[in-house]
RNA sequence: GCAGGCAUAGCUCAGCGGGAGAGCACUCGCCUCACACGCGAGGGGCCGCUGGUUCGAUCCCAGCUGCCUGCACCA
């Protein structure tokens, strides 16, 4: 037995030591021929190119802390890890790379990038791995997988291939997203908007064959090039003569029509629009409309082209000022307002989007959107917390198909080859050398890689060996929860819901758990321009892993953004040290003690033993149903008020007269408790805390019941003996402790000096409860002699306070003066004499007699009672310490 | 604009139809043989504002104000 643990609880080598134990041990590995009843979660994978930050580390901990807890429970756990190819991410990292080298894709050419990307991911790819295992994460690392890796990548293949022949996924030239600088086109989730200062230039279009001319306004001048209308609205008086006539386009004076369109708004600055259907979304849908041509002015890159005349070759912001300069100098710029509004961005390089017109691949999601919205309609799967589940169904209400093709290189490249022989389209699951249409060999595959997220859709299947029929599926799908973040609710749960459905005919899992941001102290996203990141890493190294985890969870509430702050963390390191104290106390008293040589039920408790056990069966209670509930920070609260407030400073400060006692039965008794409780109490934080709780647990005496804790049973509370009559003993004792401890605080009494008390008890029980507690009241209230009696003589010189029935007398002399104890006692009267005024006016009301419940009426006649009690004898003390004066 | 959330101690947040809670911070006293990353005691709140429902509202309802977050955007 090992009773040297430091003085302090040092994380490093702990958490090092052990991790690797489990690993060695197997104790991550699912079995999917196990018997036991499944417990499913996939990780959201993280990008390949990720580095652990504050959003891993809450989502990882409370999944490993119900793997963790459900493992311990009896389930057969599969976490399934792996890692995202994160198409654009990872493609922009390695482009950098090439950069640095003076080079880029282009220039080293396709089939050489790719390899170059395999290749970092090989060199780099995978720390986000290893930094999850930092911090305790049990995932089943045997079956780790990566999206691009053969089985995910034929997953992949089955899909769209299914998905093609059910004419679900079509191509179609439209107006997309499209980020210049990583030339690809994005999903309208891909594009973020964020408010910009920018201004609004008012334009002036002559009108042909008159001296008038319609006045414009737009955020984005030099898309004027591509104009094919001006829209007014058709009931606008003040246009009515004009529409139909045509206005000379200036800078390169092309004749357009004026247009009416109910979709203008006549109060908005002119009431006249310029419409660019090639370049803005409602022009677009407005060019549709009249038949208007749509003019594309910008290159891939987003640099003026060919349709552009003398701009062609300027850069679209070098073309918006050369524009306006030039509109002015024609005296056809009106004025410039400023402006804010929301421009798109790319979710990847931040780039400004460009609706940019071309052909593209989509998904059909209409009915695989239906089905998603039943199958949480009807509950197959929940979300929680269930606010949620509104924002799912008004986005699958309005949704889009989605543009899945990307015009980059790393990623699924899509399994479609073109014919050009006779132009038909061959999709297959295997790579294709001749045209399935005509047998020509002259084919190409199409040149695009797949969304990223087409490939995340399908990870809950394609990671248990779909489309093979595996065991894995067949003992884990579906899963039974999933643990993530709002922020993609729609990028990855919604779709996987839909694929989910569509392929494997059932809800890919049963429960969706969707938690909060971290943020900084003040309420701030974490980024890296605001400088405010706090980093995970630096977190564990510091404080450790457990102390971190345990920060997060406490403040895991439903529905609420995470504040985090060096301090809190420094807080739970502190009741890391606080467990790991109270371990050693334990050990350096457990010496010579086994626990397989005690029968509980032998066991003479007394009312402590009886008090620390019944609180012991409560918290495992309430942590047992507070992460059924996913009521995580209730889990961590109960078990750090139980850990500090119960076992530590109460349980075992009572069992230390005991403990340092020469009764052999008492002694044994209470380590007896000691053991239990903190064995117990070592399982039931296990998954919150899994390095120090492990440690503290290899450390006890006598023979383990499982090699591990975390192979060890879940604390359920049924073996424990429990006393609610005993616990209430206890309290009195407390409530004793305190009063005594009270009147020593305000009076200024040295901790080092004895007092005499006297207990005046009002009941013969209460007598019979304190007397047996006598050596807890001795010790813990610093008390020498000690009487305990009914109807006792007080001294006249005494200070008095009141413990439920008990009258509590210490004598004064010598120790304080008279004038304190008035103060202390007119204090007390205070507060006593208001609860009496509050339920004396309620009690007096007719109405409340009448209406409100029985036991709400006696329990406060009640407190009423015990309230006029307590102010009698204070107020007779009062009169006994006025008299001396 | 549409939707949702939040407002409780100095700070961060729990709670909830029957006398306001925690952690941190603060004040006072203690190096008491597990722990000063500690121990003991204490101070501190019109529970955002205005109405309504109720015997009773911090809690339920309506409105208002102030923050936050999605989504959609009028060029």
């Amino acid at each position: 037995m090992d009773t040297n643990l430091n003085k302090g609880y040092e994380p490093h080598d702990v958490e090092r030591k052990w991790y690797r134990r489990w690993e060695e041990n197997g104790d991550f590995n699912a079995d999917e021929k196990s018997t036991k009843p499944p417990y499913a979660i996939v990780i959201p994978p993280p990008n390949v190119t990720g580095v652990l930050h504050m959003g891993h580390a809450l989502n990882n901990t409370l999944q490993d802390i119900l793997c963790r807890w459900k493992r311990m429970s009896g389930y057969e756990v599969l976490w399934m890890p792996g890692t995202d190819h994160a198409g654009i991410a990872t493609q922009n990292v390695v482009e950098k790379q090439l950069a640095a080298e003076g080079t880029d894709r282009h220039a080293i050419g396709r089939q050489p990038f790719v390899e170059r990307v395999w290749q970092w991911r090989a060199e780099s790819g995978g720390q986000i791995i290893e930094q999850l295992k930092r911090l305790g994460a049990s995932c089943d690392w045997q079956r780790e997988r990566f999206t691009m890796d053969e089985g995910l990548s034929r997953a992949v293949r089955e899909v769209f291939v299914r998905l093609y022949e059910d004419g679900l996924i079509y191509r179609a030239n439209r107006l997309i997203n499209w980020c210049p600088r990583c030339h690809t086109a994005l999903s309208d989730l891909e594009v973020e908007h964020e408010d910009k200062k920018g201004h609004l230039w008012h334009l002036r279009y002559p009108v042909i064959d008159s001296d008038r001319s319609l006045v414009v306004a737009t955020t984005r001048p030099e898309t004027m090039l591509g104009d094919t209308a001006v829209a007014v609205h058709p009931d606008d008086e003040r246009y009515q003569d004009l529409i139909g006539r045509e206005v000379l386009l200036p800078l390169v004076d092309r004749a357009i029509p004026i247009i009416a369109d109910a979709y203008v708004d006549k109060d908005f600055g002119s009431g006249a629009v310029k419409i660019t259907p090639a370049h803005d979304f409602n022009d677009f849908d407005m060019g549709k409309r009249h038949a208007l041509a749509e003019i594309n002015i910008f290159d891939e890159s987003g640099v003026v082209n060919e349709n552009g005349g003398v701009y062609a070759g300027q850069e679209r912001y070098e073309a918006r000022a050369n524009v306006v300069a030039d509109l002015e100098n024609q005296g056809l710029l009106e004025r410039i307002d400023n402006y804010e509004n929301a421009v798109g961005e790319c979710y990847r390089c931040k780039t400004v989007i460009e609706p940019y017109l071309s052909l593209q691949w989509y998904v059909k999601v209409g009915s695989l959107a239906e089905a998603a919205t039943k199958a949480v309609q009807q509950g197959e799967t929940r979300i929680v917390p269930q606010q949620w589940e509104r924002t799912y169904f008004d986005w699958m209400n309005n949704i889009q198909d989605w543009c899945i093709s990307r015009q980059i290189w790393w990623g699924h490249r899509i399994p479609a080859w073109y014919c050009d022989a006779c132009g038909e389209l061959t999709v297959s699951r295997e790579d294709a050398t001749v045209c399935s249409h005509c047998g020509s060999r002259e084919i190409r595959q199409d040149t695009d890689v797949l969304d990223t997220w087409f490939s995340s859709a399908l990870w809950p299947f394609s990671t248990m060996g779909w489309p093979e029929e595996t065991e894995t599926l067949t003992k884990f799908y579906p899963t039974s929860c999933l643990v993530t973040g709002f922020d993609i609710l729609f990028f990855w749960v919604a779709r996987m819901m839909m694929m989910g459905l569509k392929f494997m005919h059932d809800v890919p899992f049963k429960e969706v758990y969707i938690h909060a941001l971290v943020r900084d102290a003040q309420g701030q996203k974490m980024s890296k321009s605001k400088g405010n990141v706090i980093d995970p890493l630096q977190v564990i190294d510091e404080y450790g892993a457990d102390a971190f985890r345990f920060t997060l969870t406490s403040f895991a509430a439903m529905g609420r953004d995470i504040k985090l702050s060096t301090e809190r963390i420094a807080g739970y390191r502190n009741f890391c040290n606080k467990l790991w104290n109270a371990s050693r106390f334990a050990l350096m008293n457990l010496d010579g003690f086994d626990p397989a040589r005690v029968e509980m039920e032998a066991l003479e408790l007394d009312d402590a033993d009886r008090w620390i056990l019944t609180r012991l069966s409560e918290t495992i209670h309430q942590t047992n149903q507070a992460l059924e509930e996913y009521k995580f920070n209730e889990a961590a609260g109960a078990l750090y008020a139980f850990t500090w407030h119960s076992f530590c400073d109460w349980y075992i400060e009572m069992a230390k007269d005991d403990l340092y006692g020469d009764e052999a039965a008492a002694r044994l008794r209470v380590q007896s408790v000691l053991f239990v409780v903190l064995e117990q109490l070592l399982r039931l934080l296990h998954p919150f805390m899994p390095f120090i709780t492990e440690e503290i647990w290899q450390s006890l005496p006598g023979e383990r019941p499982a090699e591990t804790i975390m192979q060890a049973d879940y604390p359920d509370a049924s073996g424990l003996p429990t006393d609610s009559a005993g616990a209430e003993r206890i309290e009195l004792v407390m409530e004793v402790i305190r009063a005594i401890r009270n009147v020593r605080g305000e009076m200024d009494v040295p901790p080092s000096r004895q007092v005499a008390a006297i207990l005046d008890c009002k009941s013969a029980e209460s007598v019979t409860i304190l007397a047996e507690s006598a050596a807890a009241i001795r010790v813990l209230g610093k008390v020498g002699e000690l009487t305990i009696g009914c109807n006792l003589d007080r001294p006249e010189q005494s200070a008095t306070q009141l413990a439920g029935d008990v009258e509590i007398a210490l004598p004064l002399a010598g120790l304080v003066d008279v004038a304190e104890e008035e103060k202390r006692l007119q204090k007390e009267i205070a507060k006593v004499q208001k609860d009496i005024d509050l339920f004396t006016r309620k009690l007096a009301n007719e109405q409340f007699v009448a209406n409100a419940p029985d036991h709400v009426i006696e329990k406060d006649r009640g407190k009423l009672r015990d309230a006029e009690e307590k102010i009698a004898v204070l107020e007779e003390s009062l009169g006994k310490i006025q008299a001396l004066k």
